[in-house]
DNA sequence: AATTAACACAACCGCATTGGC
DNA sequence: CGCCAATGCGGTTGTGTTAAT
């Protein structure tokens, strides 16, 4: 049972290519183009290659024009927008970047980019609650494994937000969210959160005693939708309810989750690079990314800040450029 | 100098999508 | 319209290199 190979596994090379396969398949290839079948084409050449491997070779290595490493802060910029705007689809995200790979991008992305941009940011949040209860810290470890695609972007969206309103996450109390959060920033970690199957307590408590209100902001498109109750929240705070139970118990069917994330899709798409018309009623919320240069100024002033405190560890939190 | 940890990047795997029949 | 092979894509793993101890 199972998927048929699309190869005989047994006799194919594997792991990292020879000069002379690189060779064989990159003259090939020039003279006498795929052929159009990427699986025939080792046999033709005459190597022990699966058909993937040679054509995933060849588009992240061999092909001419290929740009490798040194990824200048203009390219830092554009991923760094479209991750937000789309997440993490890098055949497009490559597409706008000339030379670059979609591999190459993921891997850039993953391990130096995102650690640059957000993992510092998590490192800051944690230290800021050492001291704080145990329930507490293990709300943080909680938020850890939250990280997705989407709650990442939300995550550089906010900061973005936060750069661009420095008074704003200033001088609450609020453990997690010390920021108020604009409108859509509450529908995503709602519905972020609901959709969870492990939600972490913390954000619910936050999201189902202070989203409500503004998620009807968002209305009429989700008048359907019964509020989640206070009590519910309260419940959160002595038992970590699986995300299921919680929707179950809210009254919200998953289809309903769906469309909250195609809205937010949609909704970041619109803002986050200028591909798209914006939408009235929502331009005020995302101004600063109304337009792709306004983006990149403020990604490459927060990356030289990054880099300016890169040095002392802890400047960075004085700062209060955080949540 | 040896060992271990961290990092960077290449390559693989398997699911999703596409297109021909 | 459904089936199936080829291709595309994104997540994950493997491997080589460098830094730290």
């Amino acid at each position: 049972m199972g998927r048929t190979p699309c190869c005989d596994k047994a006799n194919v090379k594997k792991g990292p290519w020879s000069p002379e396969e690189d060779a064989k398949l990159k003259d090939y290839i020039q003279k006498y183009g795929t052929g159009g079948n990427w699986i025939a084409l080792p046999q033709k050449i005459g190597i022990k290659r699966c058909g993937k491997s040679c054509r995933l070779r060849w588009l992240n290595y061999l092909r001419p024009d290929i740009k490798h490493g040194g990824f200048s802060e203009e390219e830092d910029n554009i991923i760094c927008s479209l991750y937000i705007s789309i997440g993490s689809r890098w055949s497009i995200i490559a597409a706008q970047l000339p030379g670059r790979t979609d591999n190459d991008i993921k891997n850039y992305w993953n391990t130096k980019l995102k650690k640059k941009l957000l993992g510092r940011h998590k490192q800051t949040q944690a230290s800021r609650l050492i001291g704080s209860t145990t329930q507490e810290s293990n709300d943080v470890n909680g938020l850890e494994t939250l990280s997705n695609s989407a709650f990442e972007r939300l995550q550089l969206h906010m900061q973005l937000q936060s750069l661009q309103n420095p008074d704003i996450s200033q001088g609450s109390s609020k453990l997690m969210w010390p920021c108020k959060l604009n409108p859509i920033q509450e529908k995503m970690l709602w519905s972020l959160q609901l959709l969870n199957e492990s939600p972490n307590p913390l954000i619910m408590q936050h999201v189902l005693t202070d989203g409500p209100q503004n998620v009807e902001l968002f209305e009429p498109s989700y008048n359907h939708i019964q509020q989640p109750s206070n009590m519910l929240a309260n419940q959160m705070n002595d038992s970590i309810d699986s995300g299921l139970d919680c929707r179950k118990r809210a009254g919200i069917e998953f289809h309903q989750y769906l469309e909250f994330q195609d809205e937010i899709d949609q909704f970041l798409s619109n803002k986050g690079a200028n591909f798209i018309s914006l939408d009235q009623a929502q331009t005020s919320e995302f101004e600063y990314l109304n337009d792709i240069d306004g983006a990149k100024d403020i990604m490459t002033w927060w990356s030289n800040e990054f880099e300016a405190n890169s040095a002392s560890s802890n400047s960075w939190d004085s700062n209060g450029h955080g949540f």
